[in-house]
DNA sequence: GCGACCCGGGACCGCTCGGTCTCATCCAAA
DNA sequence: TTTGGATGAGACCGAGCGGTCCCGGGTCGC
């Protein structure tokens, strides 16, 4: 049972840029063969279809993509600052991503009109975030930090359309800037609209 | 020459809502077989390839969808209003559109690792949505109804990043709410962050 | 060290893919 | 009404698709 699962991991690990590069239609088993050095065989016998490897590799790059987005975080006090670290880190931990850009905008939009699997991955994906933004917001009205006139899943929603919108324009575009303005604007309103007035403001500026 | 420049028209009309569902992998020439009611000769009789044929798809289907957005926006005298109104559009005016979603998201993403000219496309066509944003603040700066501190293209870049962002959870989540929320927050945004002081407020408050 | 079984190679399968070509038909101008 | 080009049907093509299967070899637990 050892080798085949650390067989399995590795298909995981290199088929997840492969498909969140070119899409589930995409991607071709030999284009997976390539990135594996496995025959069809050796992949075939970890996975019953290209669709369960496909979700396999989804959530693994989500993983990895949550993990750096959240890096750092937990320990930040304040749950206004903590808000804002996360969407910072948006824009500063971007490395060892799975290569492709954001997992999420790649299986929803390509999963969107058929493919319902992996579109209830995607959605489950939004979930998982929008919880833990959303958990945050609501952990800073009790704790004072938050207004209490802010509703913290439009909070959350908010944040992750703008960055996610931000992300395809960057990809397209192939610059920084709309991702970092994005960045920026949520900084603002995260600092105009939500922090609490009798919370101490400034405490962790970068 | 007449009956043959009708059939192509109707071919990219009948296509473009498969390729903007389906994505360019996905949209099989068995399905635009299907909705044009036409033979594989019948279709390429009018396209070098499919990939041409997708490229006119988008075109179509990115037309329609600008016309929608802009659509009653050329009249209004102020600048802020205006951009507002065109705001309000991408969550009102949906009908007519091509089916499957904003095709600059579905484009973007799809052909973002690969297919460069669909790519291009894409690219050129976000570049036609910020030109038209962008000169609309600019207008407005000279006639002194936008703050002279609002840097235009960056807040166009903005408004079609958030404005995208909030498409693809909404069509995610199947809910209007994201899209409905990116919306007012871009018009209070508008209101309180781009509007200039001395412009006289409240002009066309719906 | 042996034996069972886990593992991966690779031939093979049927199918559908994007694309080509020929030919009958349609249409429109003279 | 004739006629020639425009049009679309549909058979055909090679390639590549996702998926299956069996067998030899390597890796384990005993």
């Amino acid at each position: 049972m050892r080798k085949g699962e650390q067989t399995r991991q590795d298909i995981i690990r290199k088929a997840a840029p492969i498909f969140n590069q070119k899409g589930y239609d995409g991607a071709a088993l030999s284009d997976l063969m390539r990135a594996t050095g496995l025959e069809k065989g050796g992949i075939y016998r970890h996975f019953e279809s290209k669709e369960e490897l496909a979700g396999d590799a989804f959530d693994h790059a989500w993983k990895v993509a949550m993990d750096a987005r959240f890096e750092g975080t937990e320990e930040i006090p304040n749950s206004v600052d903590r808000l804002k670290q996360i969407v910072r880190n948006f824009r500063d931990r971007r490395t060892g991503l799975v290569p492709g850009g954001c997992p999420l905008l790649n299986t929803a939009i390509d999963s969107d009109d058929g493919n319902p699997q992996l579109r209830a991955k995607a959605r489950q994906a939004l979930g998982s975030l929008l919880d833990r933004l959303q958990s945050i917001a609501e952990d800073g009205q009790r704790r004072g930090e938050v207004r209490r006139d802010v509703d913290s899943a439009k909070l959350a929603t908010l944040i992750a359309s703008t960055l996610e919108g931000s992300i395809m324009v960057s990809r397209l575009q192939r610059k920084d800037e709309p991702r970092d303005l994005a960045v920026r604007h949520l900084e603002e309103y995260l600092e105009t609209k939500v922090r609490s007035r009798k919370s101490k403001a400034g405490a962790a500026k970068s």
